[in-house]
DNA sequence: GCTGGAGGTAGACAGATGTATACCGGATGC
DNA sequence: GCATCCGGTATACATCTGTCTACCTCCAGC
């Protein structure tokens, strides 16, 4: 049942709550200090203006918040993603929607993408795991897309896996910097795109010529040496 | 000047020293914690079994011991590649050479690497910035190396640069992975070779065919559509 | 209109932590 | 041969932390 007090909750955008006043205490200071774990949930009541006790009234444990963090941030960045998809769906237009959709995201959301990678690796087995899963439902979304649209038919599955896979941390990992630089972003975010075409792109050649690390060197031999290479018959 | 002291502490692999065995406890704590910064230096003290106070003669913060680790893992690493890479020339066995020894080295440096890795985006500033420092070194012998091989004559500098600041920061996620999921080593070593030809070969690709994120999608597309696309004259 | 529970507050306590001061043995350098 | 300094120890202290118990307020449901 859904009382006055949490329906204000869902209404506003600031947090009049003691609950998600400590998780946006908690993603501020997660990221000031470069981790949750480093943070106190005594200065975190602090920092939301609360009683130090009031945390045990939401949460038993900082990784219980942490979760909750999580929570507020992964999933609706999820559903983003999956409504940008089910619009535009050549490779390219996606490709490029993706990708500024995900930074778009990560802009608007300050500290909270950061908050979610930094935690990725950082000191609490509970929320790795609660990533890694998270993780793994965005990359089973870039997955399906992949396949649904047919923008890698050249690969089997697990191939396609493993793709998404990095591509999605590699995302993770450039929000960091994202984040931590301004002045570059337009430059990340064309990188971003970048890494994703090279990846689909050698996965494409990698599978198509059967190339290996012996035979790839024939490429950088130049144009002479790189003729010996043809595709495989197709059939 | 040396003392014999310090002859000691140089000859003997187990730490002998107040210091080493500090650093030695400082890298098993942190990984157990999943960050230095989550380690009291009490607590160091203690798993060191040396006076809380001891501390303080060799290092004035955590940050200082967590700087003063990374010194000792790191510059071994970069000898280390460079010294296999004044061996073979060829992409292909340098590539393989290279992957194997790094994984090697994660290997034979129990959490050592994990340790850095974790840093590169932990809580320290002072340690993400000395990590930002050696990782560039590693990328700058990368992009030496690349470049003296004419292992990727086809891109220039930069995107030399670019290509080989992702792989040696990926490398460093896989170490994690590595060192986290022992059944998964072969699989990770296969993978991270795979990643390395598919980032030259995508790399290959892009530049001569000149795709980009639309035109690319003419491969999907299948052979009939592939063959439209050709190489520009190379002349 | 009353009762119960959820959200919030107050105070207290044991334990751990970082730091400061003082003391000690032994190898080093003159 | 001796003063010195380095690495290590012991004690002490203020501070901060997590947690416990008790009390208050107010809205919801019967």
């Amino acid at each position: 049942m859904q009382t006055k007090r949490d329906q204000k909750t869902v209404e506003t955008k600031v947090p009049v709550n003691g609950r998600s006043r400590l998780i946006d205490a908690a993603i501020r200071l997660a990221n000031q200090r470069g981790g949750i774990n480093a943070v106190g949930m005594r200065e975190l009541a602090r920092e939301a203006g609360l009683n130090p006790n009031t945390f045990y009234r939401h949460f038993e444990t900082i990784d219980d918040l942490g979760a909750a963090a999580l929570e507020t941030v992964l999933p609706p960045l999820r559903e983003g993603l999956r409504a940008r998809r089910r619009g535009s769906m050549s490779f390219g237009d996606s490709t490029v929607e993706t990708v500024r959709y995900f930074f778009g995201f990560v802009e608007d959301h300050p500290m909270s993408i950061t908050f979610a990678a930094r935690e990725m690796y950082g000191v609490s087995q509970r929320l790795r795991d609660s990533l890694i899963e998270s993780v793994a439902l965005l990359t089973e979304d870039l997955v399906e897309a992949i396949i649904a649209n047919r923008w890698a038919p050249f690969i089997d599955e697990a191939r396609v896996r493993e793709l998404s896979d990095t591509i999605i941390k590699q995302f993770f990992a450039m929000a960091l910097d994202y984040e931590a630089q301004p002045a570059q972003r337009p430059a990340i975010v064309e990188r971003a795109e970048r890494f994703v075409l090279m990846m689909f792109t050698g996965a494409y050649f990698v599978e198509t010529l059967k190339l290996d690390l012996r035979s790839a060197e024939a490429l950088a031999a130049g144009p002479a040496a790189r003729n010996r290479i043809h595709p495989r018959s197709e059939s």
